[in-house]
DNA sequence: CCGTTTATAGCACTGAGTGCCGAAAGGATG
DNA sequence: CATCCTTTCGGCACTCAGTGCTATAAACGG
């Protein structure tokens, strides 16, 4: 189970992402090449794109993980209000683990002053998005699909809008930050009458 | 007045545009190259890149007006409540004259089925996100930070999601649709009780 | 006709991303 | 140990987006 047959793995994905990251933070996301990343990271150009498909996936390092705690916590949610669900569910995913926070940080700040790097370009964030809407339309079978849709964006929106502010400004835990900011938003959410028409 | 020195200009980029709209609706964004429409367009490929500095920007034609409009219309508000301003001035703003009505909708269907073309990360929008949430701040210097930041945001992707939706959806003003959307998230708006802590 | 000004075109370059193939490095089998 | 088999890694060449520089074309005023 171990062991595989083939060559062994001579490349730390995190160490290369990590070694990106720093160039980004230093100079500047477009200042930096992918030739020079390879060879800071002494990696073949070819095998860098093997490991990260883009340039900006070297940057949207911990977005699986994120992905899989908000999958799992919607899934254990069974509570009858589902934006609230959808909610909670994102706080849960934010609530990265103390050993990733600071990189965490410094991934968002190099995102936040990097246009380009629009997290919710990501497929894996927009896939999110599209499960919130389809988890939305069935919860609520009555309310339209445009309610749907607009909730569902505007949800990501918030959870993007808000971790970037954390990881520019507060120095707590992010999914505190993101609570607060649900609060503030309290409508995106809005509860069943708001759907009426 | 009416007439420069030099030579005039033998492009129209509205014919341009439309050819390449034509083109990605037809295969698809991706499928299709800046040679590809620089040839069907009869134009050369330095020309296209000057008129067009990017192969996304030929899709995002009626953005200038777009955003004069939300800027007109912010600016002639003078109401209590700084999200109702905003929200009436995007609703005006998706007011597209009626010779544009067609034109938009084939925009957005292709702007919906192609990721890499997210609107939110033209600059002119993330412009007038940013102006959003400065007008957010001064209209209530009580309110943080964080709720004006995560409230532009959300503003933005309520009518990014909403006129998508009318593209594919709709068959009336897009505008209206917009209206429909606000309501349904009224809270991203959240009058000023929503911004206690 | 001549200089000025501006639009277009051509050429060469960088940088992201991909397909293809060969070399390296293990395990398993004889 | 030698021989496959499998997988990773690296080099090469290619496409395509985007840019800088330069040359030419087409108007204008004098």
């Amino acid at each position: 189970m171990t062991s595989s047959p083939g060559r062994p793995r001579t490349i730390s994905p995190d160490a290369v992402s990590l070694v990106a990251l720093r160039l980004f933070d230093t100079k500047s996301f477009d200042a930096v090449s992918m030739d020079d990343v390879a060879r800071e990271a002494d990696v073949s150009r070819r095998s860098l794109f093997r490991l990260f498909p883009s340039k900006q996936s070297l940057v949207w390092g911990g977005l699986d993980e994120f992905v899989a705690r908000f999958r799992a916590a919607l899934e254990a949610d069974d509570g009858p209000d589902a934006v609230r669900a959808l909610q909670s569910a994102y706080v849960v995913a934010s609530a990265f683990p103390d050993d990733q926070i600071e990189v965490t940080r410094r991934r968002l700040r190099v995102i936040h002053v990097t246009p380009a790097l629009d997290l919710r370009a990501d497929p894996r964030l927009t896939a999110v998005t599209d499960e919130t809407r389809r988890f939305l339309v069935e919860r609520d079978p009555e309310g339209d699909e445009l309610a749907a849709v607009v909730r569902a964006h505007a949800l990501a929106a918030v959870v993007s809008s808000a971790l970037t502010w954390w990881a520019e400004h507060d120095d707590g835990r992010p999914e505190q930050v993101l609570a607060r900011a649900f609060g503030v938003s309290a409508p995106v959410s809005g509860t069943a009458r708001y759907v009426r028409e």
